[in-house]
DNA sequence: ATGCTAAACGGACTTTACCCCGATTAATCT
DNA sequence: AGATTAATCGGGGTAAAGTCCGTTTAGCAT
């Protein structure tokens, strides 16, 4: 009856076979996702067999087949948020804050491309709650950032909100996947999208 | 082998037996969610037979659970969209751009937070090309408004399809429910944000 | 009207996500 | 170390999504 109820560990402490076998779940669905070239073949049966575990151990740990994603996702993103956090200049800290903001916006549409099969494979239209954790990492990092610019009288955190869902948006829900084969530079024209959308933001 | 391919009829006719059991089942499907709130409990075999038709009939009209929510949101999309192509200003024509945007993100916000079960229904991670109609008309009507804003040298195009993200992200996927439930004022705050954002973005 | 053809219909069939609960095992306390 | 307890594991079971193909029917041309 006295739990911290803080993130150190999901809760008190986790077992370590559950933990165990969480990290050999998520390598093995790496696996098959690199073999079998797509999200779509992904089955929660074939990955239990594969793992070497029971069914019911899969949906335990993630819950749903959405969350495989969400956790595979999550997992990219801790790496992701360790350059941004640690990394060189303007990506990570010593840069002024409107160029941090244009770097991590590129970077993070990078990574999003990079990573568009298992994003789009984390949506489930069935979980009530907005996939628990799409993106409160760039959520908040956004939202600091905004927070040591000069933006007066401004709602940061809605402004912080709308900012992410340009970034995440275009790749995530409003690119078709021709867009990204074509040999147009999508990325880069995102990228300087959103660097024009923030210089006129903090004007010019 | 020679076919428009313009949307006037997706095909270049529908059989009216096909028009009339879908107009049939969308409204059948109104019916299920008004009466079970909410869009689970709502099935494919559920429907079709409540519609009194087969499930094969249900499929291919709709294609995948996800379809009909799509179909049930274009809909009423439909009808928002006269009111803003024909209705009062500044929603409908006759007030300045700026004005006229400032507008239609507040009455899209409303919009997506009255709709937003079926929004979110309509998400399906599977299909590859993202809810092929994940807001056309929300992303046409930006790009119109913006080309007769004055701002120079920009990718309007991909500026359209992030403001887009920037009005459906949040309702859709970045807010809770209970953000809603709350009694925050979240509709006005969001609106109040969006137009903050383009205030600065024209420069005061 | 009548025949032709392509499209729509229907419902049985297969696959897959997700649930449940008895058996098992890791962590803790004495 | 050994017993206790609470969480994890396992895999069979259910229901719903999505597929297939033989049958029916609307639209068109003669």
């Amino acid at each position: 009856m006295e739990r911290p109820a803080l993130p150190l560990g999901s809760p008190p402490t986790e077992r370590a076979d559950a933990v165990r076998n969480r990290k050999h779940l998520l390598a093995t669905a790496r696996e098959m996702l690199a073999e079998q070239c797509g999200a779509d073949g992904l089955t929660m049966d074939g990955l239990a067999e594969r793992a070497g575990l029971g069914k019911g151990t899969v949906f335990r740990r993630f819950g749903t087949r959405a969350g495989i994603f969400q956790a595979l996702l999550e997992d990219d993103e801790h790496a992701f948020q360790e350059q941004v956090l640690a990394g060189p200049a303007p990506l990570g800290p010593g840069a002024a804050p409107l160029d941090r903001l244009i770097a991590y916006g590129r970077a993070r549409v990078a990574f999003m491309i990079r990573h568009r099969d298992i994003a789009r494979a984390s949506l489930d239209g069935r979980q009530p709650i907005p996939a628990g954790t799409e993106s409160p990492l760039s959520r908040t990092h956004i939202r600091m950032l905004l927070g040591q610019m000069r933006l007066d009288g401004a709602d940061l955190e809605m402004l912080a909100i709308q900012l992410t869902a340009a970034l995440d948006g275009p790749p995530l829900l409003y690119l078709s996947a021709s867009d990204f084969t074509e040999p147009t530079g999508i990325e880069e024209r995102i990228g300087q999208a959103w660097q024009d959308l923030l210089r006129r933001l903090c004007g010019t």
